[in-house]
DNA sequence: ACCTGAACACCGTTCAAGT
DNA sequence: ACCTGAACACCGTTCAAGT
């Protein structure tokens, strides 16, 4: 909250990125505007135009810096291309819970260094599995595509404002336990047993069950 | 565009959830504004206020819309669990691509008559795939989101306007495909195969991946 | 009860002007 | 070259006033 002049020359991409993240941690990505990012900065609101040609790019980049944190907390490829998928699943999910605002726009591609990092390191696995080119690439597609978008599905509720997360979590608590079994008869059965909608093993049992078709799918292309 | 007068009483939340399918159909969901609405209802843009709390409640019926689609398109149940399990999945992922900007808003719980529906016929699908309460519950719980997220995904790049849509099309026909095989060397070996990131085989592979995971686990959980 | 008009506190973006 | 100030064309929402 600090206003501070800042002097002249200092502002780049990094500087403006940092700022960015700060106010969208403090506040979801809504609260990230020109004039908020100005304050942190110490800067005119447009002078940030200066550094991105408008608020998509900023966007972009921020997405690639989602990749950069899932890069980094990752250990290198060993022998076992299935522990190695599942590990870059569960970092990516873990850094989408971190920024759930910005893991909102991650059916974008931000075509920047990062992202390509982490594509060719999935597209590996695949390759790893045993899976000829064309196999291995659209396998590539539907993982990520799989990864990208139940990661985002969580991002979206967890970084929804509180009143709104807090109706959406309680209908699946309270509401739906107590459906009529005349219209809804398969809720009414299993309504004792209804995992929360946030539950962590709603996504590492996702993530198996991925995993567990493609090692299918990849003994079956290795068959001759 | 014809902005006529409307008699008074005329106006209630299905007239005015039309005008904001028509109006969304037409520029996008951001061209939903209450000010469009208003001029595509021939009534002030504030009158909307009488029967929508406020925007997000209006979304939230929209969203309901889209499984009132669903459900209308739908055969009755077989006594095929997975072949209805896909039918379903099928049949939303079409209407979520057919008004993909508001699809993109699916990680909501709408809790409204459709969405119970469709949560009941899911759920009906995992119980007489032989699945007990606790573990049917489980995996309504982690097809739904696959579905959901993995639909709201491409209903993302189907909404993004125009020139960021062609943006991250191009990439992958492109800019993919020409990256260095040094630092990116399985991106380089299946860049001829590479898929479109619109392509609906994506879906198709990804469900039919999905589907043979939980008969996979219905017949572990059958066996004694 | 239902709708209108005016006002409020915001947005992203542009462009000429300053240093 | 880099940043500021002012302006433009919007937003969602509120509230008093009209019918």
């Amino acid at each position: 909250m600090t206003a501070r002049r800042r002097p002249r020359g200092s502002l780049n991409q990094q500087v403006i990125l940092a700022a960015a993240f700060a106010v969208t941690e403090r506040g979801g990505l809504e609260a990230a505007t020109f004039q908020a990012l100005g304050a942190e900065l110490g800067a005119h609101p447009t002078a940030i135009y200066r550094h991105f040609r408008d608020k998509d790019e900023l966007l972009l980049a921020m997405i690639d810096a989602l990749h950069a944190e899932t890069l980094a907390g990752l250990p290198g490829p060993t022998d076992d291309w299935a522990a190695d998928l599942a590990a870059v699943a569960r970092r990516t999910h873990e850094v989408f819970m971190k920024h759930p605002s910005v893991a909102a726009y991650a059916y974008r591609t931000a075509h920047r260094e990062h992202e390509f990092h982490m594509v060719d390191r999935i597209i590996g696995c695949m390759r790893r599995a045993g899976f000829g080119d064309a196999e291995a690439a659209r396998m590539y597609r539907v993982f990520a595509d799989f990864l990208l978008g139940y990661s985002a599905l969580d991002a979206g509720l967890a970084a929804l404002d509180p009143v709104a997360r807090q109706a959406d979590l309680r209908s699946w608590e309270v509401e739906y336990r107590m459906l009529p079994a005349g219209p809804y008869p398969n809720i009414a059965a299993v309504a004792h047993v209804l995992p929360a909608l946030d539950d962590p093993e709603n996504f590492a049992l996702a993530l198996d069950l991925m995993i567990e078709a493609i090692r299918a799918r990849a003994a079956a292309a290795a068959r001759p």
